[in-house]
DNA sequence: TGCCATTGGTTTCAGATGAAACTAAATCGG
DNA sequence: CCGATTTAGTTTCATCTGAAACCAATGGCA
């Protein structure tokens, strides 16, 4: 008898909890679920308008196909979670000038406000989950994550 | 006048684009959703559905339970597509025989099928994504990420 | 044995989500 | 200028999702 040559069966190469898409949806799930749970029912914040206010925060004046781009969302959220904070008066929507169909949104003293508690909190559960990488590491995992992040645009 | 001490705003420190959850949010997105437009339509599965189908493929007769926490999906989602992949006859489920409330599943034929055919698209991907990186950079990853994925757990 | 707490799994209900249709304003081409 | 196209943003609709309630079987344990 010949020797045999086992066909590798897929299941044999594909082992879901070596698989790098698998990781990653469980590596962030875990991580923004617990930042969220920090401030989600505090602050009574979904995670679309968390991002929101952390992008106005530093960039006020975007129209809401910006914030789309920056924060990669789609822009029916956008659309929702904007109504929800300038209802919320945490942020402000003023006519654009030059083009009546967008507004500019920027956050209100409330949403500063906002901002500013939440920030702390994301922080330190960031600064939480790379304390079991040291300074070599991060620099690492942040360049890593770069060229994923190109990568995986082109997929 | 002394001199001015800044305090530093929270938005000169949460910097969005440089805030490691949200980029592996993107990314895990991005990923999935690259894999997924691929067998999604073709195969009428989806996400939760392949998982499944991934971890019988290795590991047949597992309980609905098991499935739960081997893919750390919640119990209504698993519920849920398993009912679905039995009506699709992808997947068997058959009495356990010490517990009348749990079902052992494993794949159909049929169920097979789909699993070798979707499991070479999957691993394609993966590698393409790799592709990025050289053999010593994906160790370090795969490293990390195992780091990250246990850090995680205790946020 | 018979009751109670626990566990495996499903259903319900209310909210989140996204593709596609839609509205209104701006731009383009003639 | 005027109609055709494109763009910003909203609404609709159908699906997805998860927490909580639920049902049925099991495992204590008195």
């Amino acid at each position: 008898m010949a020797s045999a040559k086992q066909k590798p069966s897929p299941a044999d190469l594909l082992v879901l909890e070596d698989f790098l898409p698998y990781r990653l949806s469980i590596l962030s799930n875990r991580v923004s679920r617990a930042i969220a749970a920090r401030y989600a029912k505090t602050f009574d914040l979904t995670i679309p308008e968390w991002r929101i206010i952390a992008v106005l925060g530093r960039r006020p004046g975007l129209t809401a196909k910006e914030i789309a781009e920056a924060t990669e969302m789609d822009k029916v959220a956008v659309s929702r979670a904007v109504a929800r904070l300038v209802v919320a008066k945490r942020l402000r929507a003023s006519a654009d000038a030059d083009d009546a169909r967008r507004q500019n949104l920027s956050l209100t003293a409330q949403g500063e406000s906002v901002h500013a508690r939440i920030a702390p909190i994301a922080l330190a559960a960031e600064e939480k989950l790379l304390s079991a990488l040291d300074a070599r590491e991060r620099r690492e995992l942040d360049a890593l994550l770069d060229r994923l992040l190109v990568a995986a645009r082109s997929l």
